[in-house]
DNA sequence: TTGAAAGCGCTACCAT
DNA sequence: ATGGTAGCGCTTTCAA
C-alpha cells in the first residue's frame, strides 16, 4: 500500500516470480487471467505484483503473443492543421466522430500534425491505431492510394476527383452552390455577391474549394449571372472587408452567399455598415452548421452543413470496416439541404 | 514498384537477410540507419525491403533495444465526455492544446471515453502517451494523485479543492462572477438573473461549476442582491426557458449574467419575445470566448474565457515538464478580464 | 564490412 | 495446479 514509488524501472515477470516463491508461467497466466490458478497463489502474486509496482512489457507480451500488432480499437481522424484555420466547422466534425468511438467502444485519436507517408505507415505499424479518418482530402490526394495498397483501413470525410473505391462521405459541394444560388434567383436577386475560401485552398486541391468553385461556375452559366465574388480567409474581418469590397463593386447587389457561416457576421456587420439591413435591404444565404446558423443573428438561411451528423458517420462507417474488412465499401455524398430561417427575404422592388 | 500486395504479413528480418543474401545483423543496421555497410549491400537490401514491402515489427525492435517504453512523443488530452454536453467551450481548448503540441513537435491525442484507474495507467505503461491532460477536474477528483503515485506527467485545466502540488491552468470563476455581477451593479443594477450550468454538474463537483455557484453566494452578499437564478442545460432553447422563467419570477429584472455565451442567444431571444432589446431594455452580460463574443448579436459584453490559451499553455506546460521534470510545479490562476462589448448598458431610470 | 549468437521480457506448449 | 523451456523478431556485442 504505503510503497512510494517505482523500482518498477526494470522489474521483470522474474523478478515476480521469484518474490512470489511461483514459476514465471504461473505469474504470466494469472497476467492474462487464465482460470488454472489456485484462488490462494493468485492472490499472493497479485500482492507482490501490487506492492512492487509492477507492469509487464507491452513490448514483450505483443511479441510473444504472436500478436504482429494488437487491435487498439483506437482510431485515429488526421487533421492537418497547416492546411485550414481551425473554423468551427471543423470542430463539429471532432464531436460527431468523438461520439460515435464513445457509443462503440473505441478510442478517439486527433492528430493535427501533417503527415508524410512514413509517419502515416508507423501510426499502424506500430500498433498506434487501427484505423484512421482522413480529411482535408485533396482531389488528388496520395494517401488513399498508400494506405490502400498497405490493406490499412481508412475512410475519408471528402473525396478524391477519382475515387471509385474508398470509403468516404462527403457533401456535394458544386451542388450546395447551385441550390443557395438558385434558391436567391428564385427569390428575384439576380446581383449576387459571392464569399469563398481563399484561392489558395482552391490552389491546394482542397475538394471543397475546387468544388464550390466548380459549382459557382456552373451556377452562373445556368442562371446567367455575372460573376461577382471574393476568395478570403473567412475571418469576421477578412469578410467584413470582403463585404465592402463587394458592395464597392456592385452596389445594386442584393444578395450575398457565404460558404462559412461563423464568419458571415463580418458580412452583416459590412451591411449594416452600408445602411444595409439583413434581411430587409439585403439577404444573406450561407453553407453553415445548424449550430452556426442559429446563433447568428437574423438566424441564417443557409444550405445545411451536418458536420457532426458527417463525423458521426465518418467513425461508424470506419469502426464497421474494421469489424467487416469484407464489408462493401460505404460511399455517401450528402446532397445539399436548405434550411430556411431569418436572414433572406425578396429583394426590394422585386416581382 | 508494381507487387501489389502485403504478403508482408509473415515477413521477418530473417527472410529479408536471406532474399538479400546478407545476414540478419546486415539488415538490422540498414533498418536503423548504421554506417558500417557497403553502399552497395545497403542498396541491395533496401531494395529487397521495399520489393516486399517489408516494415519491421516494433514490438521486437523495442523489446530488443531494451526501450522499456519508447518516448512516444504523444500527449493525451482527457476529456470525458460523459460529463457535459460538449459546447463551444471544450472545443477551444482542444483547438488550443493541438496548436501547442504542432508548434512542439508533438502529437496530440483526444480522449473522450471517460477511464477508469485502469485504463488511464495503461495509456502510459502501454507507452501511447507521454502525459496528459486532465479536464473536468472535480474538486475531489481521484486522479493527480494516482498519477502522482505513478510518476506519470500531467496538467489539469481546472484544480482540485487541494491541489498544492499539482501542475495546472485555471480561471478563476469565483472572482469572474462576481467580476461580472460587480459590473452590472456598478452600472446600476440591483435585480439581476443569474443562469448557470446544470445541478448535476455541481452535484458531482465540478470545480467550475462549484466555484461559480460559490462566486454568485458571495457576490449576493458582497452586494446585497436577492437571489434570482436557474440552474440549465446550456442550450439555446433551454436557457429560453430559463430567462422566461426569471422573466416571470422578477418582471422588474434589468440584467442578466449567463455563464455560456454560445447559449446566451436563448436569452436574447426571449428578452425580444417579451419586449426587452438587448442592451436597452436589459443587459446581459455573460461568461464566453472572444470568439462566440464576436458572433453573438448584440456582441457580448463579456467576462473573457480564452479557452484556447488555457489549452495551449496547458499542453507547452506538460510538454515543459516532459522535457525537464524536475522543474518546479507551474500553477496558473487566471483573474477575470472584462470585455464591454455592446449587450449591456445602464439600466432604464438609473442615476 | 560482415556474420554468429546471446539475449530483451514474455507467452504458450508440454510435462509433471 | 504448477514448472520448464522454446521461441516471438529484433538489436547488439564480439569475432572474423
Amino acid at each position: 500500500m504505503i510503497q512510494s514509488s517505482e523500482s518498477s524501472e526494470s522489474l521483470t515477470i522474474a523478478d515476480i516470480a521469484r518474490l512470489a516463491q511461483v514459476s514465471v508461467s504461473t505469474v504470466s497466466r494469472i497476467l492474462n487471467g487464465k482460470p488454472d490458478v489456485a484462488e490462494v497463489t493468485r492472490q499472493r502474486v497479485l500482492k507482490v505484483i501490487h506492492d512492487t509496482g509492477y507492469s509487464p512489457d507491452v513490448s514483450a507480451q505483443r511479441l510473444a503473443s504472436g500478436a504482429t500488432v494488437a487491435k487498439s480499437r483506437v482510431i485515429t481522424l488526421l487533421f492537418p492543421m497547416d492546411h485550414a484555420e481551425f473554423t468551427q466547422l471543423e470542430l463539429d466534425f471532432f464531436i460527431g466522430a468523438a461520439a460515435s468511438c464513445s457509443k462503440h467502444d473505441t478510442f478517439f485519436n486527433l492528430m493535427t500534425e501533417p503527415m508524410d507517408a512514413d509517419h502515416l505507415l508507423n501510426l499502424f505499424r506500430s500498433g498506434q491505431t487501427d484505423g484512421v479518418i482522413l480529411m482535408q482530402i485533396r482531389m488528388d490526394d496520395w494517401r488513399p492510394e498508400l494506405l490502400t495498397r498497405h490493406d490499412y483501413p481508412f475512410v475519408m470525410i471528402g473525396r478524391t476527383s477519382d475515387n471509385q473505391h474508398y470509403r468516404y462521405i462527403d457533401l456535394d459541394f458544386d451542388a450546395a452552390v447551385e441550390t443557395a444560388i438558385g434558391y436567391l434567383v428564385e427569390q428575384g436577386h439576380r446581383r449576387i455577391g459571392f464569399i469563398a475560401r481563399p484561392a489558395s485552398a482552391r490552389a491546394q486541391q482542397i475538394g471543397p474549394s475546387v468544388r464550390i468553385m466548380s459549382g459557382y461556375q456552373r451556377a452562373l452559366e445556368r442562371y446567367r449571372l455575372a460573376p461577382l465574388y471574393r476568395e478570403v480567409k473567412l475571418t469576421v474581418p477578412d469578410v467584413y472587408e470582403a463585404t465592402l469590397e463587394l458592395l464597392d463593386e456592385a452596389p445594386e447587389l442584393t444578395a450575398i452567399f457565404t460558404v462559412h457561416g461563423a464568419s458571415s457576421p463580418g458580412a452583416i456587420r459590412a451591411l449594416r455598415d452600408r445602411d444595409r439591413l439583413v434581411p430587409d435591404d439585403c439577404s444573406v444565404v450561407a453553407l453553415a452548421t445548424e449550430r452556426i446558423a442559429q446563433l447568428v443573428t437574423p438566424a441564417l438561411t443557409a444550405i445545411n452543413f451536418p458536420t457532426d451528423t458527417m463525423g458521426y458517420q465518418a467513425a461508424t462507417m470506419l469502426i464497421n470496416a474494421l469489424q467487416q474488412p469484407s464489408a462493401p465499401v460505404e460511399q455517401i455524398l450528402l446532397q445539399p439541404r436548405l434550411a430556411v430561417r431569418e436572414s433572406a427575404s425578396t429583394p426590394v422592388g422585386a416581382t
